[in-house]
DNA sequence: CTGTTAGCGCCTTCAC
DNA sequence: GTGAAGGCGCTAACAG
């Protein structure tokens, strides 16, 4: 191959068109190529003369070493693949960065695969994962991509290290983050029968999720814990969404037999829901209270500002990429973390009939 | 060296712990590296039968080429890197969104650089560009990475092609893509004069930001058409934050002399201000009319529903992610894109005294 | 402590 | 239409 040899020749002084390589480095320090690298990589592995000569070499060709070369050689990108189901879902932006800020800081990028509902988009990110394109992945979307959970079944051992936040992947042996759902959403419907409330409804998040499974549990723990029946009655159907929230208010309005409270699984939903209620009239808190799960930012903005459950997010994301980067190091990690949450008492709740 | 010259040994069949490399698919297809490389990139030189022998030998193998070596090769890495200043801001989730779309469906990668107010992140940002880490690189954040401005300056071409998003970057030349800023904030004052309104504040954003000073002039152009002086005292300090909003709020509550309306240079100042004043029991927008710019979703979901200005934000997105992939494939781009704005008239603006 | 050397896996020119 | 071979830039093993 001669295709660029003729840059290949080796003048003094750098060619103004070309990025300095190892070599230009190499030669201006009047040391090998291997020296310069280890310079780079343990420093302490090369005498404090050598160093400084190269460091300075280095400075004056402006020299920053290839990653595709360097990534070819070590078998390393030094790059994580973050998997979501919808990038704009503003949950995910506090998480992301926590996320960003702590692969940052322990030298590695962040490569943002968005899921989208999209069955090809998610066989790609997985091709990508296993392609070596990534050192480590960090699923935040509920489900591991479709091949890996073959691989994962047919117990050989995953391609890249593989890390779950927030939402548990059931059989799948890979360490999870998440936050305390159940014990939450537990203390959240005990929080609301201690304001005396006895008809305590439950939004859900779309069903087949673990999370909203683990939310739901807690709801049902808290209601046997305060001596209420379950009434299935009271349990509707949701999936996040602000329109689920809307949805669900318009049929509170046309019911004869109110509940005294609702406890949504997320916040935008509880906003949607207040929404509807107060354009129809019916007054938060003094009719229905409402509380919410998530603490979105807006959730202290809305009028009344919403009783919620908050989640740690950015510290969240920080303990998955602490977790993968770990993993990535060889070191043990805890198959689970668990991260505890907050009741956030404002105006949206209060006392029970 | 012989690290690995074990693993390299030629037998027949899948060494099961490795990755299969092109020559494995070579072998099982009876073929050389060549033509497999070949049937992948450009099949119409292969003929149809050894093309599929080798597509077969490839879903045979699982082999997925890998990209370190194919970017060492090439010289390029099909990575787009995404800079922004902070990314727990709700603004950027969706214009991310119209920006994976679309480099994931030209076959790029996206790697989020997140600034986060820190020089050190800049630099190695603007290091990771320059080492050829990514093809080109998409600014959200309204200036040049540091080293960029200087090779920008000095006239040597940038080594990867530069968009430049949401922010026009001035005295840079590289593609612009952003709203129609100053356009849309003299539209909305217009309207909010059209109402009868006499006295129109402005909530300004932080100084120095080349789009909150497109705004500011568009205010200014909006008072000057509608026949109505400049007023410096109606002009207040602000900073794209909830806070602000609210700071500026209290400031109105204190005030005997009160505009009857605000135009906030973002959403969520708009927001807090609103809630700043209705909690002091000023009414909006009976009392004050309050408009904001953005359309950010909560928009639609504070009481009372905000007016106010409608970012395209998922095709700015989209259209900064096309003019870049145009610039790597070498074709030429618009220097100056401008997406057209909407005013959505909500519940928050009424007519004045 | 430093230099020499052999590839990492792929693509592409050149030759047939 | 296909094969042979060199090298993208770097680092790890080995030798000195």
């Amino acid at each position: 191959m001669a295709e660029r040899s003729a840059a290949r020749s080796s003048k003094r002084g750098l060619p103004p068109g070309r990025a300095a390589r190892i070599q230009d480095v190499a030669r201006l320090a009047g040391v090998s190529t291997a020296t310069v690298s280890r310079a780079l990589a343990s420093p302490e592995r090369v005498s404090p003369e050598t160093r400084t000569r190269v460091l300075d070499a280095i400075a004056k060709a402006g020299y920053v070493p290839n990653p595709a070369a360097r990534s070819l050689r070590s078998q390393k990108s030094r790059m994580v693949l973050v998997v979501l189901p919808a990038l704009e879902n503003v949950f995910f932006s506090k998480i992301l960065r926590g996320i960003e800020e702590t692969l940052f800081a322990a030298g590695y990028g962040m490569i943002i695969g968005d899921l989208d509902g999209s069955p090809e988009k998610e066989a790609r990110f997985a091709a990508f994962a296993a392609a070596g394109q990534v050192d480590g992945v960090l699923l935040l979307n509920g489900h591991l991509l479709g091949s890996q959970s073959e691989s994962i079944k047919s117990r050989r051992k995953a391609p890249v290290p593989l890390v779950a936040l927030c939402e548990a992947i059931p059989g799948a042996e890979i360490p999870q983050i998440e936050v305390e759902n159940r014990a939450a959403a537990r203390a959240m419907t005990l929080y609301l029968a201690s304001l005396g409330h006895r008809s305590i409804a439950y939004l859900c998040g779309p069903s087949g999720n673990v999370l909203e499974h683990e939310r739901f549990r807690g709801y049902c723990d808290g209601l046997r814990e305060a001596g209420l029946s379950f009434d299935r009655d009271l349990v509707w159907p949701g999936d996040y969404t602000l329109e689920a929230g809307i949805r669900a208010g318009h049929c509170i309005v046309e019911r004869k037999r109110r509940p005294s409270t609702v406890f949504c699984s997320n916040d935008e939903m509880a906003i949607g829901l207040m929404r509807a209620l107060t354009s129809a009239g019916i007054r938060v808190p003094q009719d229905v209270s409402v509380a919410g799960f998530d603490d979105i930012e807006f959730a202290a903005i809305v009028d009344p500002a919403l009783t919620t459950v908050h989640q740690p997010r950015r510290e969240l994301g920080r303990a998955g990429a602490e977790v993968l980067i770990k993993l990535l190091r060889g070191e043990t990690v805890p198959s689970r973390i668990r991260l505890p949450t907050e009741i956030i008492v404002r105006d949206s709740t209060g006392p029970g009939a």
